[in-house]
DNA sequence: CAAATACAGAACGAAGTGTTTTGTAATAAA
DNA sequence: TTTATTACAAAACACTTCGTTCTGTATTTG
C-alpha cells in the first residue's frame, strides 16, 4: 500500500480525534479537520465518502481493535501479560480502556458521546454474546437470548459512561465488581 | 395567551414529530418542518431558537408528561384507571407507551433514535430516584447511589428500546417481567 | 376603536458541503 | 533509470441550509 495513503488516512483519524477531545462531532467542520490534519480538501474525499463515514471508521477502528483484543489475540497485547487469568474478560476491558489506547477515552467522555456509546455497545454485542450465551440459548431460562444480550451489553457501556462522566476515580478492579454486582445475580436464575 | 401562538407551537410540535417518524433528525431540515407545518420562517424562529431547541422542547413536554404522570397525579390519566393499584409505576409506564401517547413511539422507535433515548433516560433517572432511592442511601450497600440509579434508568430505558425495535410483540406484563428479572436480582443485596 | 403583537413572504449574508479542474510530487513497475 | 500511475494540493464551483432582517397584513387585547 501506499505509504502517502496511509499516512494521510492515520493523520486525518488523528485529526479527528484530537478535535473531538475539544469539540462535540456536529460543531466540527471538515474544515477543521483539513486544517487540524494538514491536507487538502480533495485528499479527504478521496479517502472518506463524508463526515459521518468518517466517524464510523475510526468507531471501527477502534472498538473493533479493543474487543478484538479482549476476545482472545493475547499476542497482541504483550504488556497486559500480568493480567491474572482468572480476571474476567470485562475487567479486562477496563484496564485496557484506562491505559487510554489511540484517545479512546476522549471519544467516550467528549460531548455528545451517545453516539461512540452506541457504537462501543454493538460492539459489545459480539462479546457478552460469545462470553454468555452458548449455541443462541440463554442462561437465564426465564429471559429471551437477545433480550439479556442487549441488557448486559448495555449495562456495561453504562458503567463506563458512569466511570467516565466522575473522572476515573475508581479502580478497574471496583468498577468490574459494581458491574458484576450488577449482572452476575441475573445469570443466576 | 394568544390563541395564534398555542396554535402554531402545537402546529410545530405535530409537524416535527410527524417528521421525525419518517427521518432521522438530522436529516430533516428547518424547511420541512416548515412546509409541513404550514408555517412561515419568521414566525418558526420566534418561537424556537433554533433547530435543536424546539428538539429539547419537544422532549422535555413529552417525557416530562409522560413521567410525571407516572410519579404520581392519577387524575390526569383517568382511562388508566383499571390499572391494579399493585401494579409497579414500570408497568404502568410501558403500558402508557403502547398507548402511545402523542406519537411518542414514533421518536422512540426511529431511525439514529439514541437523541430520544437519551432524554427518556435522564428524565427516568429522577423516577428511579424517588422510587428506589431514600435520602440518598442506597438499597444495595455494595453500590453507590447513583451507579445504581443510573443502571437501573439505562436498564428500562433499553427495555423499551428493544421491545420497539422487536415491533412490540410481547405484553407490556412481560416486558415488565423481563425489566423485573434483571433489576430485582440487584437490590436484594 | 386603537395599540400591540403574531404572522407571512421574500430577500439576504454567512457558513458548510461535496465536486470539479488543473497542476505537481511521490511512488511503483518496467 | 525511466515511465506510468497514483496521491496529493490549491482554488474555484454550485448547492444547501441556516438564522436574520425588512415590509406589510391579520388578529387579538385593552
Amino acid at each position: 500500500m501506499d505509504r502517502r495513503q496511509k499516512k494521510t488516512r492515520e493523520a486525518i483519524f488523528r485529526a479527528f480525534t484530537d478535535l473531538l477531545a475539544k469539540k462535540s462531532y456536529h460543531q466540527i467542520a471538515v474544515q477543521d479537520i483539513l486544517d487540524e490534519a494538514d491536507v487538502g480538501r480533495t485528499t479527504f474525499y478521496a479517502h472518506f465518502e463524508t463526515k459521518d463515514y468518517l466517524l464510523k471508521a475510526l468507531c471501527e477502528e477502534l472498538f473493533g481493535h479493543i474487543l478484538d483484543t479482549a476476545m482472545g489475540f493475547p499476542h497482541a497485547h504483550d504488556h497486559y501479560a500480568n493480567c491474572d487469568s482468572t480476571d474476567g474478560v470485562f475487567l479486562h476491558l477496563l484496564r485496557h480502556l484506562q491505559e487510554n489506547d489511540r484517545n479512546i477515552l476522549a471519544l467516550l467522555s467528549s460531548p455528545n458521546n451517545e453516539i461512540f456509546l452506541r457504537y462501543f455497545k454493538e460492539n459489545l454485542k459480539h462479546l457478552v454474546t460469545a462470553q454468555y450465551v452458548g449455541g443462541g440459548q440463554s442462561p437465564n431460562p426465564h429471559l429471551p437470548a437477545d433480550y439479556l444480550v442487549n441488557h448486559i451489553s448495555a449495562a456495561f457501556a453504562e458503567t463506563v459512561n458512569w466511570w467516565l462522566s466522575h473522572g476515573r476515580r475508581e479502580d478497574p478492579e471496583t468498577v468490574n465488581a459494581y458491574f458484576m454486582a450488577v449482572t452476575e445475580p441475573i445469570l443466576r436464575g
